[in-house]
This record gives structure tokens, C-alpha cells and sequence, in this order.
DNA sequence: TGATCCAAAATTGGTACCAATTTATGAGAA
DNA sequence: TTCTCATAAATTGGTACCAATTTTGGATCA
């Protein structure tokens, strides 16, 4: 499985960039709030240099703002540039469908199975995270198979910025479950090599969140 | 006319990281090149704690690479990568298309003429740097039109990433006025509300550089 | 009572220094 | 001469300290 940031290190001592981020998609940090240099590193054991540039980096990544003397504080993206952004994601997974129809193996549509079911798994009795992990990896398998290994962190990158509280997002179950169900319809509509039906259906699912 | 980079800071003090930035761009700091920390700092005038933020942010960026212990060199993009990267941007300027045929005013295409014009005039004796901010300019207005803010500056990143040296790209001059030509060509196309063909002239203009 | 202003505490952000690692240099042996 | 190894120089990268700015708390005055 893979973490949430394309520059992971050695699973030892994990980039404090890494962790900052987990706290924030957790919502333990919403959107908003500030976050003060000295808790981080009493929180994460690191040296405020290593706090201070992980900042940085978030900052450029736009998931925090920084407000010069005054610190960084979660970015909270209003809804037109959250709707932007989608409509990004969008342009791009939907740009693949049929490059992915085209290059789709049976091994790796059994993948995208597996994956589809361990999020309806999580459905019931996982956690907020295990749920936005699963439905990651999902995406991720599907972005893959275009064979363009750049489009996978671009995405990523793009979902991060939006997603800053995914408690949010998936806030009744209904939605979940909907989900869920999309992406076995996903691998159906794969199977089937429907191109169009895919490329909706995939729109959809992007915007609905 | 904007920078290139879209974190831009009062001109009495440009951050240093556009300014590497804007040295890699212009060939001064050729792929493969290591970036001394100690020459930068002479260079730029800044302090060693600037530098090495900037030299991380490209490092994110995928600018510049870093080796612990060893530096930062600029970032070599394989053929593959700069073909993967290459596709995204077709994916994403050619999906804004129709939007943008929708959008666009008689105001909006007169613009477009113009930047295309001044890309133009640059091919007879701008410099390399003039001939890049200009056929940026231009790929900027016309994402613009999609009414999507945060396209422009996803465009902008994957950009960064390909163009580590735009000098070698546009090696011929050949290939610059064929540049020139197909902006004209696009506003032209754009002026015809003729969605197919533009989107394959974007293709075709994208992909041969 | 409530607003204003001043002083103290807290926080950020930059500078300087030093340790760890790598690279360059040169002496010595085959 | 050429390869190897040891020593010195250079470079990176982290830690600690301190200045600048902001926020907090409380005293003074209307």
C-alpha cells in the first residue's frame, strides 16, 4: 500500500511532512485552525527545523497557508476552487478511459476487483482513514493502468489539496455505500470496454464528493 | 505579465527560487548541473538559510534533485517522463477545449492575437527567456478562458518539470516559427468554433516539442 | 463598566556555528 | 608510472541561539 505523499521515506522515521498531512486528512487539524511550531515537534519528537521546512513544503502544496509572523494555519478551499480542482480531476481520469479500456488485462481488472471490495468491506466497520487509505488505492490502481506513471502523483497531488478534511466528505454512510457501488461499476463498465458509460459514470462519482 | 512561478513576491525582492528557477530555465544551470549551496548564496546575494528553502521547494517541485549528503543537480527528465508529462498537459488543454470555444469573447480571441503577435515578433531577435515568457503567455490566456483558476497553475507546475532547459527545446528556428504559426492557428480555429481540429492542433503542438 | 494603551509573554523566523559526510589532494608502495 | 590509502579541504545539513513581530494580559482612564 502507498502513502498519501509521493516522497515517502523509510517507513523508520517518516518524513514529519507525511505526518502532518495524516493529521490533517484525519480532520484532527480542520481546516483553519493554526499550526504552532512547538506543538508539532513536541508532538512528532522532530527538530523545528524539520517542522519548519515540512510546513513549507504543505504550504507549497497549498493543503496550509502561511501568514508571514503569524504562522501556517490549514487551508480551507472555498467552493470555487474546490469545484475547480474536481472539474481537474475530472478532465484527467476521465482523459484515460480509453487508453485504460485499451490496456486493461484480465489480471488487472481481478486488482481492480479486489480493491472495489475492500473499500465495501471498510464500509461497515473501518475508520475514516482506512476509508480514504482504500479509496485511494482504488483510484490509484485505476490511474495506473493508463501506463502514465507522471498522471498518478499529479492526481494525488490534486486530491490533497481539496480533501484537507475527508471526514467531511464521506459524512453519511449513504454516500459511502454509493461510492462502493461506483467503483464496482467502474470494473463492470471496464470489463465491458464501454467507453462513454465509463467516462460518465466517472464524472459523477468525482463530483457527487 | 506574470511570473513564472505562481508564488510570486513584491519585485523589490524576488525569492530566490524563482531566481535558480529562472537561471535552470535559461540554460545558465544545464541538466545534470550541482548547485552549490555556497554559489548560489554568492550569486543571489542570500542568505544559506533561502537558499537551501528554495533548493527544497524545486526539489518538490521536481525541478532539481536532491542526493542527501551529496546536493541538489538539476533535474534530468527522462524520455519517458517528459512523454508522460507531455500527455497530461495534452489531456488537460485539449478537455478545456469546448469550454473554451463556448467562453470566449470577441475581446478574448483579440487578446490571443496579440500574444500570439508578440510571440511571433520574438522569433526574428528575442532572447531564449523572452520567447518563453511570451509562448507562456499565450498557453496562459488561453487556459484562462476555461474560467478554471486552478488550471492555469497545475499547467504552469507540469511545465516546470518538462522544460528544465527550454533552450534545447526550441533549438531550430525551424521549430519556433512552426510555434508561432500554430498560435495563429489556434485563434484562427478558435475564431471557427471548430472544437475537433483544435483539439488535435493542441495535440500536435504540445507533442512536437 | 468598557475601551485604550502599555508591558510582558509567546511565537515566528533568521543567523551563526558546528558536526557529519563526501570529495579532492598527495604521499607511498608495487 | 600507476594504483592505493591516508590526510586535508570542501560541502552539506542540523542544532542552538537571538532578533523581530505578534499576541496576550492587565492597568489606567474616560
Amino acid at each position: 500500500m502507498n502513502s498519501l505523499l509521493d516522497d515517502s521515506v523509510a517507513d523508520g522515521e517518516p518524513d514529519a511532512t507525511q505526518l502532518i498531512l495524516t493529521d490533517i486528512q484525519s480532520g484532527l487539524f480542520p481546516p483553519g485552525a493554526w499550526l504552532k511550531q512547538i506543538d508539532l515537534e513536541a508532538r512528532y519528537g522532530r527538530g523545528r527545523n524539520e517542522i519548519r521546512r515540512a510546513l513549507d513544503r504543505l504550504a507549497q502544496k497549498r493543503v496550509v497557508e502561511h501568514v508571514p509572523n503569524r504562522g501556517y494555519h490549514v487551508y480551507k478551499a472555498d467552493g470555487k476552487q474546490a469545484d475547480d480542482i474536481a472539474e481537474i480531476r475530472i478532465i484527467l481520469e476521465t482523459g484515460i478511459v480509453s487508453k485504460v479500456v485499451a490496456m486493461a488485462t484480465a489480471e488487472d481488472l481481478g486488482n481492480l476487483r479486489a480493491l472495489a471490495e475492500r473499500f465495501e468491506n471498510l464500509t461497515l466497520h473501518g475508520t475514516v482513514l482506512e476509508l480514504y487509505e482504500a479509496n485511494l488505492s482504488f483510484h490509484r490502481a485505476f490511474v495506473q493502468l493508463s501506463g502514465n506513471d507522471e498522471l498518478d502523483g499529479t492526481i494525488a497531488e490534486l486530491r490533497q489539496r481539496t480533501s484537507s478534511a475527508p471526514v467531511a466528505q464521506w459524512k453519511t454512510r449513504a454516500r459511502i455505500e454509493q461510492s462502493a457501488l461506483e467503483h464496482h461499476e467502474m470494473v463492470d463498465l471496464l470489463e465491458a470496454r464501454n467507453v462513454n458509460r465509463l467516462k460518465s459514470l466517472i464524472e459523477r462519482h468525482i463530483r457527487q464528493r
